[in-house]
DNA sequence: CATGAATGAGGATTCATTCAT
DNA sequence: GATGAATGAATCCTCATTCAT
């Protein structure tokens, strides 16, 4: 059974998916309130119109696109690490190195959307976004610290939870703030110093040995 | 006697201070993009004409209302600490808890404004505010850190400047996240319990001792 | 069976058009500054939202009428006496009978806009409109001036720039301030009166002979 | 009777004249819609609320400030005229040269605010001048015309209303459009120059001998 | 008289959304 | 499915005018 050969090369199919991915990258571009529907539609080639074949609405096509993009970046990156033998503070390094190392520009503007713009927009989206996002991964990261502590690897008067959090806050604001490194030069870090200082300062402060108590 | 009210109230000297007040808590509340002018003015009893005989345009309105913030906010603290003396990890107790510790409402709401809402709005503002906020915050930890590097209270092959980005970052964003505690309930955390642990888990991870690589 | 009229009739190839026209006989009947682009919509029957597929601003859509009317009405004109032959005094006549013998209302105030109206509203308009327009007009009679001085039709000594330069302004400036002679009557003339007086004048103050040296 | 010395130097009396120069300069400089009240007050030192002491509205400002103007510069010139003795031919002259040679920067722009801008704004007042001024101008002009006909100076076939029509109103239109020669090089042109030829060229087209016909 | 704070109507512009073709 | 013309609500900003001081 041939192809179908039709006078436009239009693939339907591929449509919505590449609406999300176009939308996504331009709402972490300039933001949801300056992006126009129009934009989008240029991105991929249709106009306007066809963006309401596939949403509802522009907070449709939003909603969508974050969730298309969670499910192919954040949930791999957690099973994979949830599976990991060996020493805990290996994982951990493994754990932020994979989670932040590889971004392209495009998720580095992705992780900024979400930091910053959409919660007033889309407060559903973006509370679901908080939960199964950045709280599970500290959440993930806290529980290879409590495994730490229960071999011994670490101390044991560590507030996993606390630790956890800043680290992985501390981690998302720097990297997405590196977007704004050409106007406010003094945010500007290499990335690979960041994350590895980071990992290095952590294992530190979970080593058992020294009063923490000044 | 009390005085008769008129149309309006003549209030040239309050004015303007009324007006970056509210101006601030609105935008903070609503996001920038979502606050119209008059929402502002009627909130100091007056129509939006008279925002115009204070200030130029809108973005002219959030750059003083975060300029006059900072003044009040930021820079007292930062002369507070600079001038501080004694042990450098009460400072650094000092430093996070006064600069944390005492949000009300409001201020966590300009807080969160700050940390997402106009960087793709008004980017020259947003830049202004990276590099007089949060990235001079961390210098004068940094500084601290250095301090404390010098004088032998801390271990001399920490990265301070990471970890002071990273410790600063992770503080604001779990502040600026709590707001939304409310629809996505694995964000909270009570606040005492985020800055003591993370003064107890960075003045740890500064302390001497301990192999760093694993 | 004629064909069910909606909301509204899609014509996109007339609209363009259809709005230019509007919008010169509105803003030449009421001045560009008085005229709301709601009104030009509302006179083509769409919405005011309309005008902003096709034209970029007011002053977009000011510049694009004028230009819209000069191609139509003087390039023609212009191009009509260049080409013509015989007696250059013919041709004069010819030429001020064209150009301001047939006027509608409608072009009368759109040359009453031009001398008045849109000067400092959107000087660039203006500009080019003076150089296109009016000075272009008078140097094409400067020219049938030295055309009929070369000839020996005209006496050498006239100065064919001054006089094309009057005559032609005061025959533009006498039939824009028509527009008033309701309320000020003393301006009012017969057209054909006031065509046929100048180009009698001007070949009379052509002729040679009669010393000019009073 | 000593002069009442007050604290700031303020001559009340003069007020309203300093007010009609600055209004009649400004809106001739600016056009009317475009000049605010603030600027003339500004200009004469004052502030806005003053105007108010002395003029109804701004409409009621442009009113006075060009009836002001017409009484100083219009009514001693055409007295002047109406007095003269001798050859018409040098009446002519010296009424054309004293109606346009001396015209300063101010008086220029007056001329080009009347010739342009208020009609649409205040209709009466444009109404009247155009009475008053331009068309009372070529009536003077005609009547000289007419006195050089009836003592056998001029020729008796010419036209003598539109002869002055179109020889005032050209000057009046060539000078207005003076205040463009930045930004529409093929306008500007020396006024002697103007002048004089269109004196030239007036009196030759007056002078008897040569068939009008062609 | 003079000030300038305050008013509020008015209009250009944007853009998500609809729907005839 | 796709188009893009048309809609219309929403909001910033201007500035003549008023009036308490």
């Amino acid at each position: 059974m041939p192809a179908k050969v039709l006078k436009w090369e239009r693939r339907p199919e591929e449509r919505p998916n590449e609406l999300l991915d176009a939308a996504l990258r331009i709402f972490a571009e300039r933001g949801y309130a300056n992006t126009r529907l129009e934009d989008i539609a240029a991105a991929v080639g249709v106009t306007k119109g066809t963006i309401y074949h596939y949403f509802e609405t522009k907070e449709d096509l939003l909603r969508q696109a974050i969730e298309h993009n969670h499910e192919r970046v954040f949930l791999p990156l957690e099973k994979g690490i949830r599976e990991r033998k060996g020493p805990v503070s290996a994982s951990i390094r493994l754990y932020l190195r994979r989670a932040f190392g590889h971004m392209d520009p495009t998720r580095l503007s992705v992780l900024t959307l979400l930091v910053q713009g959409v919660a007033r927009e889309v407060p559903h989206v973006y509370n679901r976004w908080l939960e199964t996002g950045p709280a599970r991964a500290w959440q993930v990261l806290a529980e290879l610290i409590e495994e730490g502590k229960a071999s011994g690897e670490f101390r044991k008067d560590v507030d996993s939870d606390v630790a956890a959090r800043v680290t992985m806050s501390g981690l998302i604001l720097q990297l997405a703030w590196q977007q704004f490194g050409k106007g406010a030069p003094s945010i500007a870090i290499d990335r690979d110093q960041l994350i590895d200082s980071t990992s290095e300062f952590l294992l530190h402060g979970l080593q058992p040995g020294g009063r923490s108590k000044g």
